[in-house]
This record gives C-alpha cells, structure tokens and sequence, in this order.
DNA sequence: GGGGTTAATATTGTTAACAATAATTTTATA
DNA sequence: TATAAAATTATTGTTAACAATATTAACCCC
C-alpha cells in the first residue's frame, strides 16, 4: 500500500469522522496496520497537518483536528468568494457541451436521491462543484476550492449531529446551471450563495463531545 | 539555524531570484551551508514543494519552480477574487483606528519610496495587503492570500524581466483607503482589481533564460 | 485513599548507515 | 574522433537503531 493510498484512507476516515476531532494518530500503531514503515505514515502525517485535516504538537504527536465555529464559518466565507469568482467567469463562456455535461451530472446525483445512495449523491455534489471549478479553468482557485471541500466535512459533522441532510440541494444545482446557461454569473453565484446558507447556518455552538475510538474504525469503510 | 529559519532563507532566496526558476536544490549542498542535517533540508524542501515555490521529480530531486504564464495569470485572478471578498467585507465594518494603522503604514511605504530604499517598500507593500486581509478577520482567507503573495514574485520575474518598476503604486493603495473610509467595499475593490491589472499586464510570453547559478549566491542577502 | 515522587513504558524525533537510482566519466572499439 | 558500453561517482530514498520526550504505572508517605 503506498503512501497515497494510506494518506486517502485516513483523510476520508477523517472526513466522515470514524476517526473523530482529537482522534490521536499513533505512527507504529498506524504503520502496522496499514503494512507500511514508520516513515510513510510521517509523511503521511505531514500532509494531513499541511492540509488542516490535523494538527501536529512537539513531541505529542498528531491529533486529528476540532476546528472551531469560526473556521468553519471562514471557510465558508471563503468558498463563497471563491465560487462566485468561478461562477462569474464561467458564465461568459460556457459551452453547450458543457451544460450537458453538468446536466448530466445533476441526473445521476437526482438518481442516487431516489435510491438513497447518499454515500454517491455526496460524491456527486462535489463532483458538480469542481467541475464547476475545472470548466472555469483557474488552477489556483480549483485548488484552493478543493482544499475547502475537503476540509468541509469536518468543520461541519464538528458542529453538526449530522449532515445527510445537509446535503446540496439538487434543484439549486439546476438553478445554477440554468443561470450559466443564460450567460447569467451574477444570478448563479447568488444561488450558490443562498446554496452555502443553508449549510452554514445550521452550524452549532457547542462541538460535540468525543469518545476514544478504536483504530481499527478505520477497516469500516462504511460511515454508518 | 532551525528548520524554519533554513526555509524562510531558501524561500526568500527563490522569491527574489537569486536562485533563479529550474534552479536543482542540493540536499548535501545545502544541508552543509545552512550546518544542518540533510533531513532537516529534507523536511524543508518538502515544504517548498507544498507551496509551489519548488517542483519535486522522483528520484531526481527539487528545483525552483518556474511557473507558467497561465499560473501567474490564475494566480492574480485567483488574488483579485480574494482580495475583492476582503475588502467588502471589511468595507461594513472597518474602525477609524484602523483606518489610522493602514494609512500609517502607507506614510512609511511613500518615505522608502522617496529615499529609494525598495526594499523595504516592496515589504510594507505587502504588509499592506495583509494587514487589509488581517482586519477582514477571514482567517482561511488570510492564508490563501499569503499563499498567494508569495508565489507572486516568482510568476513575475519569471516572466518579467525586473519587478522594481511593476510596484505597487501609493495613489493607488491611497484610493482603496479612502474608500473604505466611506464604507464603500464596491469601489475598494474596483481600484485593487486594475491596481492589480497594472503589475498583470506587463506579464509576458517568453520565460527567461536561465544560468546556473553558485548556491553561494545564497550568501547575498542583498537581491541586487 | 489522595498527593506526589520515582520508575517503567510508550511515543515521537533524530541520525547515520545502507540501498536504489541517476548523472558523469572513463574506456573500448569502430 | 565519435559512439556506446561499462565503471565510477553523485544524489536521492529508505531503514533500523538510537535519543529525547511524554505518558502511564508503581510506589511511598501522610
């Protein structure tokens, strides 16, 4: 297993809080299970801090990290900022393929609602956004759009019993597309805007408290 | 010499050319420059990389970067967006101090001007930029777009031939000032996206030849 | 039993030696 | 002399042992 692969499936058991906010990340206890040296889970560990899903203290090692109500309220701001960037350069030159395609999309997120995959009607929803972001073309910005997407989860499942039913709306995605169809960017950041709301303002005070889990959580691929 | 203090040195060197775009990173070289292990270089490299300001090639190891002229275009796309949410939202709620603070460090940037000393100008440039981020309170924000200075200097020079010109401009900082004063975030913005446009314009096709250069030149703290 | 000190263990951090790969030089041969 | 193969050197990548620190357990005294 490389270190990509052992960096993915602690960053999505982090995301989807089988392993919880201030989880510690033991190396050998990781490098054993995983199969690998000590060495790629420090590595591993590197990254996970870089990106913010952790936190590293000197010689105590990594936990995984409990963001508070203002980062996760600052990361929506900055989404915010970020998506109506894209949305507006996108609406001025967006192509009949590429309504389809994002149309597409939507109908297989549509698709997974009624057959209540919720577990690929997330996959979806993001899929919708950074398409969004690829077809606008900016690099930096569909990277740091990336960043936020994957720090998201955790800010909000932090600060949220749950978030299946947080999840995008599938008719305010239709708006959007239909506003880019029109050529209209200012129209489809305020839907995305109004989007975002409905996620953020559902975000709670009070973190919720954290029992010590098994490691071994991390072999459950499967949130529930 | 710390870990830290081994980056900080290296990445200024990359900022202001002196280890120019293509440049090879040498871990033993460096490592007996700075009198540090090479796996201290190692983690600092590392880190260069995350940041762009360095390319990793497996098994071939890390050079300077040399961006393209499309990431430098992002990347003030990316800015212009950013420093956009920043300054609208600081519009509705910027204090008379700290309207004082920002113009103070404007009076500081107009003296290094008027007795040459763009060295320091260049810094309280972006001391004012940051500063502006800072009292936006936005603090995923404020990293992006520290992110995003620092690979600035690079992406220009890069293609630029010399960025002692291609300043920031005071009447222009000024402006953004007085607008914010009149809790006009609209304008603000405005005046930063062709203050912005002024250094982007002059961004140009053909990427510079390069020389190897000495490491020693790591010595010169001195750009010039 | 509680508070606090010391010892034992567990965990992270560092290092130097080794392995693997790439770059360079040398040598052989036409 | 030019080319290609081989040998040498330089460079990056990995590992396992060691050191330093933090955590836990044991112990003692009151």
């Amino acid at each position: 297993m490389s270190e990509d692969d052992v960096l993915r499936m602690i960053e999505q058991a982090v995301i989807d809080h089988r392993l919880p906010p201030g989880t510690k990340l033991k190396e050998v206890e990781l490098a054993h299970f995983f199969g690998v040296k000590r060495g790629t889970i420090r590595k591993v560990l590197t990254r996970l801090v870089y990106s913010r899903l952790a936190v590293q203290q000197p010689n105590k090692g990594v936990t995984v990290a409990k963001p508070s109500v203002k980062e996760a309220l600052d990361l929506f701001s900055a989404r915010r900022a970020i998506e109506r960037s894209i949305l507006e350069s996108l609406a001025t030159k967006i192509t009949i393929k590429q309504i389809k395609q994002l149309r597409k999309i939507l109908d297989e997120e549509q698709c997974c609602y009624q057959s209540s995959d919720s577990q690929r009607a997330i996959v979806l929803s993001v899929k919708f956004h950074t398409v969004l972001a690829f077809m606008a073309g900016n690099e930096v910005m569909t990277e740091y759009l990336k960043d936020i997407i994957r720090r998201t989860p955790l800010v909000i499942l932090t600060h949220l019993g749950d978030m299946s039913q947080n999840l995008c709306r599938n008719q305010e995605h239709d708006a959007i597309v239909d506003a880019l169809e029109n050529g209209d960017g200012e129209k489809a950041s305020q839907i995305m805007s109004q989007h975002l709301s409905h996620i953020e303002n559902c975000i709670q005070e009070e973190p919720k408290s954290i029992k010590k889990p098994n490691l071994a959580a991390l072999l459950l691929k499967v949130p529930q």
